[in-house]
DNA sequence: ATTTGCAACAAACGATCGTTTGACGGCCGC
DNA sequence: GCGGCCGTCAAACGATCGTTTGTTGCAAAT
């Protein structure tokens, strides 16, 4: 396949630094998230991913059943708190008179932004990226089946802040931010931010640009 | 790996119909387009590939070279007659006083909505929005050494048009905008459209929502 | 002390991968 | 007619894939 960027030297693939801390099960997530984001879901063999995380090729399917679950699990893992954080954001400012649009966007942004604080968490926000281009039937479904509710609700608040949108409108317009959102998250953990700012304030400043952009996107008349 | 969209019955895989048009290395890159667009670069094997085109397995490592090549060809199929429609439609409007913000999206966006007119030309957006998730070193290389002029030029004519914006900013928001308009035009050649729309029509409302909301997030104060 | 159960391991399984090979047939210029 | 090229083909190549197996070490329970 396309030539993967770190395999010119070291044998058949480089294997990125032995993470010795945490329990098996954490190691394998670990290593699986690092991967993942970088080769895709397919594009990670079990065999690299086995030995990134320092340990026995069937530890895979003895933890996790298969390679199948030990996705769904890298996801489980992240999302199950990310949006139970976003769900409580949420329920500090919906329904209230003052509550804005930038509100709204924060509580579902900061979270996914506390989240890539650490880089394995920043390496995620790929992998989430990553699953929304690949239009995976089994994905999806499984995403949507887990998780529709938070959207749900975050679209609700959305409705009664721009009651002026018809609902179709409405959902066109979260879908484009949602696009926008995806795309600007899925750079974290990546090389290319000016070399000049912490990885912290870049962060910071792609938070700042996504919600007044997406303010913009969403209330244009 | 996770369990593909049309397997289950039909023996191992099932065979999209044959596309018994036209030359082998079009029938080739015709049924690349369809199963990169399903199943990714990686998950699409030559084996499907081939049976697919209907054309014998050898085919492609005879008329591309490998793989790899195979891919590249993909996109410069496409992508050649895509830039030169958008550059052709940018050189009637750029620099001209009475230019718009909406025209230059348009210039963009408007020869992309023709090419998906023909259903393989919509696939082909898929596979796109695919390779920008990817996040290949190789394949990035490859579109900004081809097509890195293409978006250099759009941007030309934004910061004309956005004299008051930074060039930092301009930069945050245009790639807001890519984000968005990546994730919507892989919606294209879905079936989750409303039943009750054409294809034509559903594409057309596509571009008018993602013009409106480019303008409004390109250019709020 | 013995049994039980869990976790890690090397080794192998069959399947599928991208690629290469060598033979076969049709078409052209000579 | 005939040698040379070109496209196609079945078959095989070695590599790598996800998964399974059987064994071992070890700690807790009996």
């Amino acid at each position: 396949m396309l030539k993967r960027s770190f395999e010119p030297a070291c044998g058949r693939w480089m294997v990125p630094p032995v993470n010795s801390s945490g329990s098996t099960k954490e190691r394998i997530l670990g290593a699986a998230e690092l991967l993942f984001a970088r080769r895709g879901f397919d594009g990670a063999s079990l065999r690299q991913l086995t030995a990134a995380a320092g340990v026995n090729l069937a530890a895979v399917n003895y933890h996790f059943g298969s390679k199948d679950k030990l996705v769904e699990e890298v996801f489980r893992r992240r999302l199950d708190a990310l949006n139970e954080r976003r769900l409580a954001a949420l329920a500090m400012i919906a329904g209230a008179p003052e509550t804005t649009l930038e509100d709204v966007l924060e509580a579902f942004i900061r979270p996914a932004l506390d989240l890539s604080h650490d880089d394995s968490g920043a390496l995620f926000m790929r992998v989430l990226a990553r699953a929304f281009a690949e239009h995976d039937d089994t994905l999806r479904q499984f995403l949507s089946a887990n998780y529709g509710h938070v959207m749900r609700q975050f679209t609700a608040e959305f409705a009664r802040l721009l009651p002026q949108l018809s609902k179709e409108e409405l959902y066109w317009r979260i879908d484009l931010v949602t696009g926008a959102l995806t795309h600007a998250m899925s750079g974290f953990g990546m090389i290319q931010r000016k070399s000049d700012v912490s990885e912290h304030t870049h962060r910071e400043q792609t938070a700042q640009h996504l919600i007044r952009f997406a303010v913009a996107g969403l209330s244009h008349p």
